[in-house]
DNA sequence: GACGCAGATGACACAATCGTCATCTTGCAG
DNA sequence: CTGCAAGATGACGATTGTGTCATCTGCGTC
């Protein structure tokens, strides 16, 4: 992990710097607004702690400033303006994190571990959807179940994500025909079928429990429990 | 957004109550651990705030409990209990801030922004992806240029997302075969060039800038700027 | 300014995907 | 138990995607 560490006074910097080096984090550190500026602007930082107290400006506008400039790493503020006024206005004007000095070293790191942790889970979240043993990565366009890969054809994927976003509930034929297959006006078709058998043949494997089930006359559920 | 306020004692939850809906929240309270179980296993909360001290169970397992069911809502604690320890351990248990009772308003509105905002905009980043005025959607696969939708094939897509992940880089055709094409072993073919002028037929049309850039002898760049 | 080669372009063939249809199977009502 | 209708299955043809090859173009060198 990246840490940049935006602090002009040398006592506080020395204080921090290997404690943050052992907790894990290769750390750089910036004295002023623009030698931060342009350290985060270049180079990625998986998160910034920023003092407000810089000499050359204040730690808030930086902040605005490396926001506006595309920086979205998370920023943890230190600071020793203690007042709630201050504590708001920094979380509001881009700060994720906000600790008043005097600071505990322990805390300091739970709050670190906490932004980037938060960070990571988010994106994961975003990009990836499990249910029971099946996986799928919307990223790299992979469906597996326990593990193997799936070799789905693009429909199929696009179906099997719909059945996952909807797992446990009932998903009729015609809101597949109407959200996968994007047609408002239902023609008399039996793509439904046809492509679920296919993604039976692919997914619900023989020796496997089968999870893509059908309800006659009403339409499918994919079990999730 | 809807939050759900874990807080046994009437007048704090009162105090939160109305603030909480006029800034924008559907707030559900539970009063205590089970009925908080109950409400976070089955809703699906945006952000939660949790009392430490509830009448039937410690409020660090509550989370712990949660995360173990599959709640990833971020948790904002709400406690009393105000030494370095307490606070990191809420933090490292789960909770995503941390918060000393007394504490002012303002400040648990401004946090709670600040973790919702949070996870948007992580989620954003990790199913986007923008480099000028480019854009790619891995959720929905579709890329667009100046917000005209362009039609690629998927190994167009894959190609185009190499190229926008190395945005301003130089890519030569031994990484996009390797990387776009899985290819190992480097036979002597011409599919990268292809490739990228079929792209270029999409992507850019007549009247635009041409942000694929050839650098002959050596690859590809796609403009950032 | 001519030449040579890297890259662009156009055409083609093969492969994968997708929707339709005809037929088979099976759950369920009577 | 029987018959029917919903759904499963298998096969086919149209369309789209993808890689190869032959040829053309133009950049950079001499």
């Amino acid at each position: 992990m990246r840490l940049l560490l935006v602090e002009d006074e040398p006592e506080i910097q020395d204080f921090l710097k290997q404690p943050l080096a052992d907790a894990g984090y290769e750390v750089e550190t910036a004295k002023d607004g623009r030698i931060a500026s342009q350290l985060a602007s270049a180079g990625k930082y998986d998160v910034l702690v920023v003092d407000l107290g810089l000499p050359d400006q204040d730690g808030i506008d930086l902040i605005l400033q490396l926001r506006q400039s595309g920086v979205s790493s998370p920023v943890l503020i230190l600071s020793a303006r203690r007042s709630v006024d201050d504590r708001v206005k920094g979380l509001e004007q881009g700060g994720d994190d906000y600790l008043t000095k005097p600071f505990a070293l322990a805390e300091l790191l739970a709050r670190l571990r906490n932004l980037v942790r938060r960070k990571l889970a988010a994106s994961e979240e975003a990009t990836r959807l499990r249910v029971l043993d099946l996986e799928l990565d919307f990223i790299r366009r992979r469906a597996s179940r326990g593990g193997e890969v799936l070799n789905l054809s693009p429909q199929e994927f696009v179906l099997l994500e719909y059945l996952c976003r909807h797992a446990g509930r009932v998903v009729t034929r015609s809101m597949l025909l109407s959200e996968v297959w994007g047609m408002r006006i239902q023609p008399d078709t039996n793509v439904v079928d046809v492509h679920i058998y296919r993604l039976r043949g692919k997914v619900d494997t023989e020796g496997r429990e089968p999870l893509i089930k059908t309800l006659r006359g009403i339409g499918y559920v994919l079990k999730d429990r």
